[in-house]
Formats: C-alpha cells, sequence, structure tokens
DNA sequence: AATCGTATTATGGCCTACCAAATACTGTAG
DNA sequence: CTACAGTATTTGGTAGGCCATAATACGATT
C-alpha cells in the first residue's frame, strides 16, 4: 500500500512512449511542417530507413495519420500526403465556428472569473509572441487560447475533434498569421470573445468566436487561391 | 476536368476491398453491435484466429479503431473495448447537435426543393421501419436522413465527423430507439426538421435538429444512468 | 517507324517466425 | 500463510519473405 503513494508523487512525465507513438509524432510533424510535401508519395521502406523503425511500425503510423485524414491512400499505389482542396479547408473552418461558437457560449453562461483569468492569460502570451515575431509561439499560444475554451467547460471531446481537424489546416494557419495587420486584429477578434465570456454574454460570445474563425477562414480562402494556380 | 465526369459514369464498384478494410468493419460491427462488450480485453492472437488474418492487419485494425475511439489502449495491457461515459455521451450528442444544427440551417438558407423531397423520403422509411418494428432499419435510415442533411449542402467534412461520433454511441442510439413512444416523437421532431426546411426557416430548422438531438440524449442519458447501477 | 508483347522493377499487402520486456499466475519453501 | 521464484501470457517490435499489381523499359514484329 505505501507503493501506491509514492509513484503518485514522483510521477514522470511520459516513462514509456511507445516507439510507434514516437514515430508517429515525428512523421506527423514532417508533414505539418511541410518536409512532405502535399502529394508526396510515402514510401514504407524509405519511411522505414528514415525512422529507423520496422515495417509494421511504420504501417500502423500510416494508417493512424490516415484516419486522421493528413495522408491518403490511393488504391494499388499507396500512401501519399493528403492535399488540402479549399472547398474542404472552408467546411473545417466552418465545424471549428460551430464548435468554438458553443464552447464560447458556454464558458459566458458558466461566468466563472477562472475562465476570464485564464483566456486572458493566454491571450497576453499571444500579443507577446506576435510582438517578438514568434509565429510557433502565437501558434501555440492560439491553441492553448481554445483548449481553455473548451476544457474549462469540460467539453474535452470538442477539443479533441477540433484539434483534428486542426491538424489538416496547420500549414494554412501558419500562413494566416503571417498575414499583414493579423498581429492586430487576431486578438482583437480575441479580446472580443473573452470580453462577451466577461459580460455573460452567451450569444455574443458565440457569434465572436465564429467571426474571429470566419475571418481566419477568408484569409486562408484569400491564401490558399493565391497559391494554387502558381503550383 | 473532362475526366471527372466521364469515371463517374461507368465506375465500377470496388471489386477489391483489402483484407484489412474487411476485417477492420468486421471488428468495428463487432464492437458496435455488442459481441465486444465494453472492457473486453481483444487480444491480438485471438483476434488474428477469430478473423483468419495475421498479426500485421490486425494490430492495424487495432490502431484503427482506437483512433476512432472505439477501442482504448492501457499501456502494456493492450487493447480493450472502449468504456463509454456518460459524460462523454452527453458532449457527443451535444456536437451532434451543434453540427446537424448548422446543417439543418444550411439546407432551409438554401431552399432547394429536391432536399425536402429527399428527406421526406428518408422520413418515410423511416415510419415504415417502426410499423415493422425493423430497429436495424430505423438506425439505418436516420442516418440516411442525416446524411442527407449534410451532403445536400456539400458538408462531407462534418458528415464525417458526425459519423465518426456516432459509432461511439451506436449501443445507445439503438436503445434510445426502442424507448415507449420514441416511434411516434421521433419523426415528428424529424418531420419539424423537415417543415422548418420547407418553409426556408433556417432558425427554426436549427432549433428543431438541435431539440432533436436533445430528446435522444435525455433519452440515452436516462437510459445509461439506469444501467450503470446494475453492473 | 509505330505498335505490340514481355521482362524487370518498385511497391503495397500480407504472412510467418522470432525476441524482449512487462504482467499475471502458480506452486513451493520457509 | 506468506514471500518468493519460476512460468505462461501477451504486447511491442524486428526481420525477412512471398505474391500481386502497376509502371517502365526493352526488344521484336509488322
Amino acid at each position: 500500500m505505501s507503493g501506491a503513494l509514492k509513484d503518485a508523487a514522483i510521477r514522470v512525465e511520459r516513462p514509456a512512449k511507445t516507439l510507434r507513438e514516437l514515430a508517429l509524432d515525428k512523421v506527423r510533424e514532417a508533414i505539418v511542417n511541410g518536409y512532405f510535401r502535399p502529394g508526396d508519395r510515402l514510401v514504407e521502406r524509405d519511411l522505414c530507413a528514415q525512422l529507423g523503425v520496422s515495417r509494421t511500425v511504420v504501417r500502423e503510423v500510416l494508417r493512424h495519420l490516415e484516419s486522421e485524414g493528413l495522408v491518403a491512400n490511393l488504391p494499388n499505389k499507396g500512401p501519399i500526403v493528403a492535399q488540402l482542396d479549399i472547398d474542404e479547408a472552408r467546411q473545417i473552418y466552418e465545424i471549428r465556428g460551430a464548435l468554438e461558437g458553443m464552447a464560447a457560449r458556454l464558458c459566458a453562461e458558466r461566468g466563472s472569473p477562472e475562465i476570464v483569468a485564464a483566456l486572458e492569460e493566454s491571450l497576453t502570451a499571444i500579443r507577446n509572441s506576435y510582438r517578438d515575431s514568434d509565429m510557433a509561439g502565437v501558434l501555440a499560444n492560439t491553441s492553448s487560447f481554445y483548449q481553455t475554451l473548451f476544457t474549462m467547460v469540460d467539453r474535452h471531446v470538442a477539443w479533441g475533434v477540433v484539434n483534428l481537424l486542426t491538424v489538416r489546416i496547420n500549414h494554412l494557419r501558419s500562413m494566416t498569421i503571417k498575414t499583414e495587420r493579423r498581429g492586430i486584429e487576431g486578438p482583437l477578434q480575441m479580446s472580443k470573445i473573452v470580453d462577451a465570456i466577461r459580460r455573460g454574454d452567451g450569444e455574443g460570445a458565440q457569434r465572436a468566436a465564429m467571426d474571429h474563425v470566419a475571418a481566419a477562414s477568408a484569409i486562408a480562402e484569400a491564401v490558399l487561391s493565391a497559391q494554387k494556380p502558381a503550383e
């Protein structure tokens, strides 16, 4: 019985991540940050060599990424990095709008000061990252802003869905935040969400959240349709 | 672009489903319709024997189901059928409400008679299935009702999300539809959605869709909390 | 020269067999 | 009756091989 206490206290983060999970993260990251480009073939045996793992592991990873929508499987040709078409991106933003709007409304209706405080903290972090031109930081802190929004009202499933969809548009996100004026307008829109939550204005919070996503979507669409002809 | 048309016309169906996909469907179905119960261990080699395939395939299938949320992986103990707790179910219904509400609103705003016709067709099919006490038919036709709702306004991604979430609560669904009076009220609520869409009343359609899901959620909650103590 | 087989290669799908480490089980000695 | 050692079970992971198919290259025939 004495054992139960000790390992709860000194619990080290991830004592045993399986090789598969490590490989999964590596490949996902490689796709998300553009090391593998959309349309690239992902040849099993090559990945084995590059990752230093066996085909079994690689195949499981590819299966997983396939179900995440990051990888598409052409019959008789094998896996490639999924192409993101503009319509799909639009749909993903729309879903995010619906879910983030829902979460924002719930936050407002709960009316707890801790939520506002936590959101404001993320928001300041975002502003600082923008000021330092730390784009990776912007992304991370934006994520944590939304994570707060969802988890403070215990909507882990919805947060999971949003996360799942977000990886598919991640390179879009990194382009939208680099847009001129986004450094001002983005945080401004987000602070409107926070304001509405502070006022306990559910309707307003929902609308503000949806507006913010809609703005991001519009920028993404512009970016995407501008680069399509270039290919 | 001319290619898109022609092969849609003569498209031969999928003659060659891979063994993996077959196995995936089999196992998923076995979980969904209760052959494997929540908490059951899914021993790789046993599954190999039962499915008549190799471990390679079984492992990929388990990975896939894990990312679908139907299977949970205990570290160093292996995969089990995921347990559905009541809070998670509630969240899933809530998300469905948000997305189906969105789709219903879009259908109403588009105001195309084909949509109404297609929905009405599904609705009659549901009524017939209820009349014949064909519960599998009710589920299938309800699915196709919602599929229509999403795909008629080209929201394939959202439909995918709803589908993904729905398998996790499938056994709940089959219990809720067996509830007394559900055979009347269910179709009634759905016809309210259709009515609102026919009127072009986006707001009303959204509310009707959310009401319908909320009703299902309430029943599911009752069912679930009634059976929990029994275990 | 153009076209039509045919060999080769690349690759995915699937299988068997094996090993190591963790966990659960069991039987025995003290 | 407990503690401990040994054994079985099972996952995580590896290695390698077989077969089918698609694409490519190459050579032969008209």
